[in-house]
This record gives C-alpha cells, structure tokens and sequence, in this order.
RNA sequence: GGCUCCGUAGCUCAAUUGGCAGAGCAGUUGACUCUUAAUCAAUUGGUUGCUGGUUCAAGUCCAGCCGGAGUCACCA
C-alpha cells in the first residue's frame, strides 16, 4: 500500500481522510461536461454583446484540473483547467450549498484536484469571465501535488508562468507531469500528431496505400544497424524488432501495388543521442515508375506541404536559423558537395589508400584500417566536413555503390548509385534510391554484404533468400524513400533533442541492477 | 565505451577558505464576500543521489558506484 514520501502527500492523505469523513466521494464514477473551456467562454462572448441578460443566465457545467485557488473567507476564486485552456470560478458561500462551499474554504479540494463545477457564466469587477458556482463536486482528489507553476493570462492574451518544473531527467522519466504543467509541452505533441496527419493526407492525394508491415521479423534488414532480438516461445524461433521496413515494403510491389507507404516505429540497438533514440518513426514509401528524381520530387512537396500544415507557413525557425522548406531545394553531387563545403574533389583520391591519407592530411580524421573508400566519402566527408554546413535544405545524392545496396548504378559510373539524402537544419532527414529492382545484382549485393560486413560484424546482414525470390518474380522500376519523422518534428517545433519529441524517451532505469547479460557488453 | 559538467526541501535555486544547511514559491494555522504571482500574521518541511575515505569538522576535498546533460567514438 502507498505511503506518503514526503509532507505534502502526508497533508493530501490527511485531506481525502476528511473528505471520506464528509461524505465526498474521492473518485466518483461519473463526470457532466455540457461546455468545455473553450466552448463556455465561447458561449459567453457571443452572447455578451447582444443580449447581456441571456449572457447571464446561460448556465454551463464544466470540468477540469484545478490550477489555482484563493480562499478569501466567504468568497473563492479558482482557476481550472482542460485542455483547452483555463477559466474561473467564482464561489460564493451563498450562491452554493454551505457544505460545499466549505470544502474550499477548509481546503479540502485544492490545486490540482480534477473537478466539476455547475453555474452561469459572469464577468467579475475585475473584469474575468467566471463561472457563477451553485454546485460543485469533486472528480478525482489528488494524492501528490504537481510541481508549483503560476500561469498568468495577460491582456494580451499571452500566458506568463512563475516557476518552472525543468529537470529535463524528471520531466522525461514522469512526462505525464511535465505534460500537466508545461503547455508548450503539450503543444509539441500536438504539433507531433498533426505532422504524421499530414504526411499521411499527402501520400494518400498522391495514390499511394498506407500498409502495416511486420515488426517481428525473423530476417532483418534494409539497413545497417545492431538490431533488438526476442523470441517466440512456442515456434522456438529468435525474431528480431525491424531494423527498417524497405524489404517488406518493396515485395508489396511485387504484388501488384504501385505506390505504398507505412509510417511505423524502427529498433536500433545502438547509442542514443539528441538525435538518436532506440525506437524512432520511420516513414518509408515506394512509388512504380519513377526513379530518384522523382522521390526528390515528392520529398520536396511533402515537407513544404507538411511544414504549412503544422506550422503555416514552409519558412520556419530552428535554433539560431531561418529555414525556407520551399521547393526546390539546391541538389548537388557528394562530389560536387565536397568541392562546394570542403574543399576537396573525392575523385582524386580514388582509392581507400589515398583516401585515408587525404582526410587525416587535411581534416585530422583519424581513419580505421580496412574503412572502405565508400565509407570515408559518406561518413568522413559527407557526414563529418559537409552536414554541418547543410543547414537550408540540400539533396545531396549519388552515393558509392559499397554503401547503398539497395540502389541502382548511376548511368555514368558503376562506382555511384541513384540514392541521395537530403538534409535540413545540419541533421540527415532521409534516404531515397532509384531501387534495385535486379535481382542478379541484388544477390552479389547481398554477396559483397557479407564480404564486407560479415564474420561477426555487428551490422552484419543477413543474406535475405525470400526477398530475391520475390525479385525474381518481377519487380518493377521504382523509387523509395525513407525518413525520420521524429527529425521532422523536431523542426517543425524547434526542439534540439529528439528526447523532446517522442513522449517517453529511453532512459536507463534508475533502481535495476546490472543483470548478468550486461557484462558481455563493452 | 572515453572525456567534461551536473545531482541540496514537493518545484526553482543559495550556502565565502572545509566551520550551526538557507531563500522564494507551495504546504500548515489564523484573518478577509470580486481575488488573480491576492494580501497580512505565524509556522512546518532535509539520510545534501548512494557507499566508503581524509579531517577536530565534509553539501564542499578524495575514491568507487547510480542517474542525467553535453561532447567524441559508434550508427551502409
């Protein structure tokens, strides 16, 4: 059984044992709403201005979370609170049932509790409009007190706050508090929702199918990452949580689909960042019959079209800049990307060798024997010397070929592929290919893979014999993309940590001890 | 995993060179029939993240651990 940690729940507790005693049930079964916050002030004001004696007699019940509360003897004022927004009421110990009225006066039913009020809508001298209170009631009595917040509504309609609750470790760990008083809070997942509702309007208006691919997989694959295992008890099978949707995405095609997207949740078991969260959303399509430049296409519209929708407008701010989502977006090469940002042209070191001497010469990157050439172009030049620099939004696109095992041959050069990413605000956005549709190359892919990966490799991939089946059956030509919405969001809502887009973090546990398992980790 | 910084009352924060652990808010008691960061008077509240060490004396110094933030590594 709970027991209070600390004063203030002893003081709560003490209050719902008085309560009992009055006859006040705690949690009552039912709750009226005939006006929510919005509605009642609403109400009011359209009424007010024609017809001031209908104004007040119009009567509303109402209910919510009480936000502040001044007892001032035989008169009371509080402030609750719904999702909407905030109103007053007004309690006076004639206008109500004494007992009720005494609830307030002794109390009993204080801030933070959820409550319920029935009355005719006012202005006070002051000028606020409040809720005329003839009866009253308790909705849920609450035992621990949410961290202390004064909100204020000016003139101008904007809400100053006095205090704040900003232990970023105890507003990620308790988030339902930090939702309770911090409205900007509440606002970014807002922001959240009405992001995947558009991107979901978009790809529908553009034909494509919104699909639920599975999320245990027994093969995993589509990307490079560690991914989470678990297993099926009764098949006495090890399933793995997707790495990524693409591979089951693309048989769809094969299935008669031109166009499908999902929007789902992906697992990486690897280091969580502030851009970085072991489970993230993904959103991945596939079109038929087009090819890379048509994804940039998409991804141009898709992004000022969902911007607009969240944030109106497909100018927005994110920390220190201006950010113009506008189509179309400056398009380069790496190779051009590098000359552009880093001053060097990749193609005259065209070897691992060459390549390793070059970045540590002229950036100080320190190169790890046997790091392909492929990689050292995508993740020392790419993703150390030229991201950062790429705060507008940029497609950088034709990526070595050891890189992209899932995109075609650039037509000039066998080393390149059709694949591009594209970036905003200095963070990778995406990933699109023309895909491989081929399934003779699919396999030496999946070959080379190994070669590369494989032998205890971490990021190995397996070698996925179900998947160049359904090549084989005919897949036709196409594009696909996949991107991280939680990005989005993050610059949708100027947040710096994607920590502040997803409503429960990761966090490593606070009262578990190390099991045995994590010993074998390093 | 490395490095740096951080952890004090419910919340936000103080605490001088190592010298009695404090404030505001909220809480408690009382007053107040139009308040609004209400006001006025009085007042409670602490295993200073945990464990150990140095010292006459540790919130403060040292070591280890737990947790968080940042950064690097890692992340086709």
């Amino acid at each position: 059984m709970w027991q209070p940690t600390n004063k203030l729940e002893e003081e709560r507790l003490n209050k719902a044992q008085a309560l009992k005693e009055r006859g006040v049930e705690l949690y009552p079964r039912r709750a009226t709403r005939t006006h929510t916050t919005a509605e009642a002030i609403a109400a009011f004001e359209a009424l007010e201005s024609e017809n001031p004696e209908a104004a007040a007699e119009l009567e509303v019940t109402v209910a919510g979370r009480v936000r502040r509360v001044n007892v001032k003897g035989k008169v009371s004022f509080m402030h609750y609170a719904d999702e909407q927004g905030r109103l007053q009421l007004f309690l006076r110990i004639n206008d109500m049932d004494e007992n009720q009225y005494m609830l307030v006066k002794d109390k009993l039913i204080e801030i933070d509790d959820f409550v319920q009020a029935t009355g005719t809508m006012m202005r006070t001298r002051a000028g606020e409009i409040s809720v005329r209170v003839s009866d009253f009631q308790l909705l849920s009595k609450t035992m621990s007190p949410l961290p202390v917040i004064k909100e204020v509504t000016q003139d101008d309609g904007t809400v100053k706050e006095y205090g704040e609750f900003s232990d970023k470790e105890a507003r990620y760990r308790q988030r339902y508090a930090d939702l309770a008083v911090n409205k900007d809070v509440r606002d970014v997942f807002r922001k959240r929702a009405k992001t995947i509702r558009a991107m979901q309007n978009f790809l529908d208006d553009e034909g494509m199918l919104e699909v639920e691919t599975p999320i245990l997989q027994p093969i995993y694959g589509g990307a490079a990452a560690r991914p989470f295992t678990t297993h099926h008890n009764q098949l006495h099978q090890d399933l793995f949580l997707r790495i990524s949707f693409e591979l089951y995405l693309k048989r769809l095609l094969v299935g008669g689909y031109d166009a499908v997207y999902e929007i789902g949740r992906d697992f990486r078991n690897e280091g969580v960042s502030w851009k970085h969260n072991p489970e993230f959303t993904m959103l991945e399509f596939y079109k038929a019959y087009i090819d890379y430049t048509g994804v940039m296409d998409i991804t141009e519209r898709m992004t000022a079209y969902v911007a607009e929708q969240v944030t109106g407008s497909t100018k927005i701010i994110w920390q220190d800049h201006e950010i113009d989502l506008t189509p179309p977006w400056e398009r380069l090469t790496i190779r051009e990307a590098g000359k552009k940002y880093a001053g060097v042209d990749y193609m005259d070191t065209p070897d691992a060798e060459s390549m390793a001497v070059m970045l540590e010469e002229k950036f100080g990157e320190k190169v790890a024997p046997g790091e392909s050439w492929g990689r050292m172009v995508v993740e020392r030049l790419l993703g150390n010397q030229i991201e950062p620099h790429l705060i507008q939004p940029t497609i950088i696109m034709d990526y070595p070929r050891d890189m992209s095992p899932f995109a075609k041959p650039t037509e000039y050069d066998v080393k390149h592929t059709e694949r591009f990413e594209y970036f905003i605000g200095g963070m990778e956005m995406g990933n699109a290919f023309t895909e491989l549709n081929d399934p003779f190359d699919q396999e030496q892919r999946f070959v080379d893979m190994a070669t590369l990966y494989g032998k205890g490799k971490d990021e190995e991939t397996p070698f996925d014999e179900d998947y160049l089946r359904a090549m084989r059956y005919g897949m036709p030509p196409m594009g696909g993309y996949g991107g991280g919405v939680d990005r989005l969001v993050m610059l949708l809502t100027n947040q710096r940590s994607i920590r502040d887009v997803v409503m429960f973090p990761h966090l490593r546990s606070r009262d578990t001890v190390e099991s045995e398992s994590d010993s074998s980790e390093v």
